[in-house]
DNA sequence: CGGCCGACCTGCGGGC
DNA sequence: TGCCCGCAGGTCGGCC
């Protein structure tokens, strides 16, 4: 479910209503996601003010002053917030108690992660975000250096996009979405992509997610979708899970194949290598 | 290192 | 109705 924009949407809805406040309590139910859950979680944290919630990628940062909580929501991850004393259903993992909030972390496929990183230590020097590649919205992120940075690489240009050691928060949906709005054949070796057609790919990317985390934004205030979509950006898919469905812009049937066992969804006429 | 593939989990929808 | 299959928004580790 989430990518850069749930995860970015989520971040802000969460923020908003619990940076400042104090943590009350908490519950884990489930021993372990994609890594055990930390056995101390959420009682040492009682007590502790909640500083910021930053996000690294697809990975969620809540600062407190000994240390931050990391989650990721893999593909079935969602946050909620909710009043204290809800009752948990199936798949609720781990509850963190804001006084009459309640900060819910659902997963049923449990392909999340929770971890808990001490001030002590440089949080990012973690191996989980050390090898992380470039954030997509920053400034760095450029046509020149995505031209630079796979110079030399065979892999079709889709998968590449959603290689998080590379470039950040791009999965399955927002890589086949970003494409065609540059118009590129997903298959394309990134290798033979020349700089001018990375000059219509990055701000396509841009554009793709930051319409996204638009649309998450104005369905969500204080509510967080229980499955983790951003608002109505569904809507707004030119191709994803639109195979054989007519083209938005020419009209000829949207395609569908297979790339590293994911799905890949492109139109054949607009899209060209 | 680059590229490929299986593994980790549960739920759901379609076909028989 | 029930069973089996394939599919689902992620990413790590192991292999060549």
């Amino acid at each position: 479910m989430p990518e850069l924009p749930e995860v970015e949407v989520t971040r802000r809805g969460i923020a908003t209503e619990l940076v400042g406040r104090r943590v009350t309590g908490g519950v884990t139910r489930t021993a372990r996601l994609r890594y055990p859950l930390s056995p101390e979680l959420p009682g040492s944290l009682k007590g502790e003010t909640l500083r910021d919630i930053g996000r690294r990628g697809k990975y969620l940062l809540l600062d407190f002053d000994p240390g931050s909580l990391l989650i990721h929501l893999g593909m079935s991850g969602s946050l909620r917030l909710l009043p204290s004393g809800t009752a948990a259903q199936k798949h609720d993992h781990l509850d963190l108690e804001f006084g009459e909030r309640l900060l819910r972390l659902r997963d049923p496929r449990r392909f999340g992660a929770v971890l808990w990183l001490a001030a002590a230590d440089d949080i990012y020097m973690h191996p989980l975000l050390a090898s992380l590649g470039i954030e997509p919205l920053a400034d760095d992120f450029t046509p020149r250096w995505l031209f630079a940075a796979t110079r030399g690489r065979n892999v079709p240009i889709k998968p590449l996009l959603m290689d998080s050691h590379l470039v950040v928060g791009i999965g399955n949906i927002y890589a086949s979405e970003s494409l065609y709005r540059a118009g590129i054949d997903p298959r394309t070796p990134a290798g033979r992509i020349a700089l001018k057609r990375y000059e219509r790919l990055v701000p396509a990317i841009r554009a793709t997610l930051q319409a996204a985390i638009r649309a998450g934004g104005s369905s969500l205030r204080d509510f967080i979708h229980s499955d983790g979509s951003s608002g109505y950006f569904q809507q707004q898919y030119f191709v994803y899970g639109r195979t054989g469905e007519a083209c938005r812009v020419c009209g000829k049937p949207i395609r569908n194949l297979r790339q590293g066992q994911r799905a890949t969804f492109f139109c054949p006429h607009c899209q060209r290598p």
